[in-house]
DNA sequence: ATAAACCTTGGAGTAAACTCTAGGGTCAAG
DNA sequence: CTTGACCCTAGAGTTTACTCCAAGGTTTAT
């Protein structure tokens, strides 16, 4: 049984963060003192291990709230339930990485057009290219 | 000459977003109206372009304010003090792709071990892999 | 004269995941 | 009996880039 401050300390995260978690439905203590206090089992101790691990791989608070729920009831779930929340942000963190290298690739264009030297900006083909309506340095060719 | 309604349209944006663009220091009309009501110039106009095709690339808007501040000094300013801008940026997508990566790989670790099958959830590699404190399935084995 | 369409300001709301503050209660040690 | 470390709640603040709202002034057309 811990109170809100050792749970707090042993995994190295604000008081706050575990009052927030509460709020949200995450980790709700397993029960309260006459004093108020919030006191941890280590059942939660061990479900707070659960969603540190999840969000620490990339999951959203949101999706640990479903993750856990199936958790809960694992009994009465599917292998299929579990591997379809991780496939959804599978793809997606694989959108997210394309549309990332699409401004990696304009900025790479960008970049390697310009001399970088001490010449005046008065000329720059990084401005120059920002000015103009076409765009032509970014736009990839997909024609020959 | 535009008024504000006339430049958003033209540019498909909102209103608000061209006086949020004031607020922000990007784009602040070259004149105010006996009425009250924004003037914006072509140059004005000009301007609005470069910020919407710098937004497209990825820049933020606080890039974009130090782009144009380059801009509008560019007879003291250095192709180099452009690139910088540039390839900050680029350095910054460069460490969010591979931020992402390793959510990919990890993600994808997860995904292939479990069968997504109509089994009970009770013995589901994802969930043993987030209830293991070593978290052995997304470690990357480094060492033969 | 009045309605529609435009413009103004100031301020609130949105998502995400906390973090911090104010004001106060609880508990153990000296 | 008071000091310090801990706990409580409610609510505001953080970041980014807007979007929306209320309440009102202006312009244009009928």
């Amino acid at each position: 049984m811990y109170r809100i401050g050792e749970l707090a300390k042993q995994y190295d995260i604000n008081t706050d963060t575990l009052r927030y978690y509460e709020k949200e439905g995450l980790l709700v203590p397993s029960s309260i003192a006459s004093n108020g206090y919030r006191i941890y089992s280590s059942a939660d101790a061990k479900t707070l291990g659960v969603i540190l691990r999840a969000k620490a791989i990339g999951f959203s608070l949101s999706d640990i709230k479903t993750l856990l729920s199936i958790e809960v009831d694992k009994a009465n779930k599917e292998c299929l339930d579990v591997k379809l929340v991780v496939d959804d942000k599978l793809a997606q963190v694989n959108a997210k990485i394309e549309e990332l290298q699409t401004f990696q690739r304009s900025l790479k264009r960008l970049s390697d057009a310009c001399c970088g030297g001490h010449e005046s900006a008065q000329d720059c083909t990084i401005l120059q290219a920002l000015e103009s309506e076409s765009l032509t340095i970014l736009s990839e060719c997909h024609h020959d």
